[in-house]
DNA sequence: TCTGGGGTCCTAGGACCC
DNA sequence: TCTGGGGTCCTAGGACCC
């Protein structure tokens, strides 16, 4: 058997550890940039507040309720992440983090215990532990797990189960758009199929829905019936990409800026690729304008590397040259961004003959990632991405980061 | 005025090879 | 007049997830 537990509304529960007084009080997260709800507690929903509606939309909403209002915060909500998988760890010697917010437990070998009363001992530690709700859904598979999480966070007491007696009840008015893998355009496909319900997909015929869809649909279909198809990654995969790419707090039309900001953003990938000890060895630029205007353009250039390579100078040299060729005079950039690709180990790449000495190179990026970690992210940085940065996202409503930066860690009063 | 960011996987189609 | 078959690799685009 497998659990699936899930944080509920995770930053906007992770906010309120630190500020109590917002229970039960409408409290909603924003996007980067401030831009859409990301997060919003129950009493936010309660009036309405839709996750993904742009905040300007719903200004009335938040002045009449007095909703509280927070920029996203990272930092904390990584480390909030961090305190309940290591939390959950003890509750099994096998663990997916599936997600910021979510993790499936391997309980198989459990069969002794009453599983459900497993579940709500968990769901207590994790609340005395941490602070965090969660809501916790336990069946055979990963996607019988997601239904039982679901109906556990309808529940009210946070724990369901799935078993071969009692998962018919459960799928027979299970709408098949809250499946999970199925996103819009597969329900409105399956309904104009005349399925509606996770009952009329698990009886569905096998082959047709890999004809028709994919394998992943034949997949899913298997896993309603309680086969597992999906099993469990314990050690996660190597990354394939790394992307960086922020909305800009104004559109910008300048060259200058526009090579500050993609600059910026490539220092930003580089950084991540020497975290997890990779190199890449090609950049893809890309930039867009407002994609709610009627012009809206977007353009992207994908450029090879002479060698693999973690060194931000090198990568900068190539992510400019895309950053040229992409820029228009006439329009108004409203995003733009990067992603390293053909990543592999640092340890495992193919050397050039062309590749500079590599010592003192990696000196220097080890020594620039040293005081940047120490006094801040952006304490030394290339010229190219700019001192000033007026386009940088916008964040006017973050709270400290409790947890993980000595000067704003939480004040007691005596 | 104001509309997020970071990923993965699958498929189809083209280029290319022998 | 008649113009193969089998395969791999790469990429773009779509769909999905949180």
């Amino acid at each position: 058997m497998l659990a699936l537990c899930d944080c509920n509304s995770f930053y906007t529960s992770a906010e309120r550890v630190f500020a109590p007084q917002f229970i039960n009080q409408p409290v909603i997260v924003l996007s980067n940039n401030d831009g859409c709800v990301v997060a919003r507690s129950p009493e936010a929903k309660a009036i309405g507040i839709k996750i993904g509606v742009p905040v300007f939309q719903i200004q009335d909403l938040i002045y009449q309720h007095k909703v509280q209002v927070f920029s996203s915060n990272y930092s904390l909500y990584g480390d909030m992440s961090q305190r309940v998988m290591s939390t959950l760890a003890e509750f099994t010697p096998t663990l997916e983090v599936y997600s910021i917010d979510e993790s499936f437990l391997d309980l198989s070998g459990f069969g002794h215990l009453d599983l459900i009363e497993y579940g709500h001992e968990i769901r207590q530690v994790v609340r005395q532990w941490t602070g965090i709700p969660v809501s916790i859904g336990i069946s055979s598979t990963k996607t019988l797990s997601k239904v039982a999480n679901h109906l556990a966070k309808l529940s009210d007491d946070g724990v369901s189960l799935l078993n071969p007696e009692n998962t018919e009840k459960f799928l027979v008015d299970f709408p098949v758009e809250e499946i999970w893998g199925i996103g819009r355009s597969h329900s409105r496909s399956l309904a104009n199929h005349g399925i509606n319900t996770a009952l009329q997909l698990r009886d569905v015929d096998l082959s047709w829905a890999r004809k028709e869809y994919s394998v992943l649909m034949q997949r899913l279909v298997l896993e309603l019936r309680g086969q597992p198809c999906f099993s469990l990654e314990l050690n996660p995969p190597p990354k394939k990409s790394i992307t960086v790419s922020r909305s800009f707090s104004r559109a910008i039309a300048t060259l200058a800026e526009l090579r500050e900001a993609i600059a910026t953003y490539t220092s930003r990938a580089a950084e991540k690729l020497r975290q997890h000890e990779l190199t890449a060895d090609a950049i893809q630029v890309f930039a867009l304008t407002s994609r709610f205007k009627a012009d809206y353009y977007s353009d992207s250039v994908t450029l090879t590397l002479d060698y693999s390579s973690d060194n931000t100078a090198e990568i900068l040299r190539f992510a400019l040259k895309g950053c040229d060729r992409i820029y228009r005079p006439e329009l108004q950039f409203k995003k733009a961004g990067v992603i390293l690709l053909g990543l592999m180990p640092k340890s495992q790449r193919q050397l050039s003959l062309w590749e500079p000495e590599e010592g003192r190179s990696d000196a220097l990026m080890q020594t620039i990632d040293a005081i940047n970690e120490r006094f801040g992210r952006g304490t030394i940085q290339f010229a190219v991405a700019g001192l000033e940065k007026p386009w940088a996202m916008r964040q006017e409503m973050r709270s400290n980061r409790w947890t993980t930066c000595w000067s704003e860690i939480p004040v007691v009063r005596s």
